[in-house]
DNA sequence: TATTAATCCTACTAATTTAATAGGATAATA
DNA sequence: TATTATCCTATTAAATTAGTAGGATTAATA
């Protein structure tokens, strides 16, 4: 299931991506528009910002915006910042792999094989869907 | 992140599907054999044992089976017992379906759109894929 | 240069979900 | 009737997610 931080996430994104771009929108403003909880959504502009899908001013007259055109804002680099992982299990991530403890041959393993395949039907979809599909 | 009771529940189909179907296995063999908390694996059993996948025999002698062949055991269904919905929001799942509080037209929803189209993939996978491909 | 308005950062708390445990009820076999 | 197994409900423990608090930092502007 999709977290609460993803759908604000996802939900401060769209609105961001229908203003003007050059305008940076206050966390105040997403906020009260989104019905998001201010102090949560702050920290989750925070990580986005952190990994340069939003940019940000501080001080008077700033705030947050978008860094690229939202088209060129895929949802594979969204879902895994704010989500994590695309796979469902670790050993299948290609982003934040990790090996199983109890599994001595991934390639035998059959809930990997049918993991991997999932995997790479979702990704296929996150990598061809950007922001601008969103809106 | 697949939950550890799917996890464990895939596990123990698996060890059911390479035994002789007619003969019943005591929760604590699987157990033992895979490593898996005897009392958490009981309540998983359980659970598939209601929802028509595995059958039971009780008294000594007793313990659990598969009641169909492995090929027609499909993924859709496992996961769907185990793991729950499929789609990754309540308002796009067919089987789990609820709506969006916050939503006023889901049609014009882009996130509900995207998320459409994961559950989508998901599914034909899930639906194509059955226990015995996982041996 | 003081004030104000914004993000930045760390730490903590609350709520929810997941994992695991306990213990007895029920049923089948011998 | 003793034994062996599943069945069932309730509880506890652990982990994750959601949300809160409060001050530090930075930039604009009066």
């Amino acid at each position: 299931m999709l977290s609460k931080k993803t759908k604000y996430g996802l939900k401060a994104l769209t609105y961001l991506a229908k203003q003007d771009r050059e305008l940076p929108v206050q966390i105040s403003v997403i906020s009260e528009a989104e019905n998001i909880s201010l102090k949560f959504l702050e920290s989750i502009l925070l990580t986005l910002k952190k990994n340069h899908v939003l940019g940000s001013k501080k001080g008077k007259g700033g705030g947050y915006y978008l860094l690229k055109d939202p088209s060129e804002i895929k949802m594979s680099l969204v879902m895994r910042v704010l989500e994590g992982p695309i796979a469902m299990v670790p050993c299948v991530s290609l982003n934040f792999y990790e090996k199983c403890s109890d599994c001595p041959d991934e390639t035998l393993c059959g809930v990997h094989q049918l993991m991997t395949d999932v995997r790479d039907s979702a990704l296929s979809i996150f990598n061809h869907k950007t922001l601008a599909d969103l809106i």
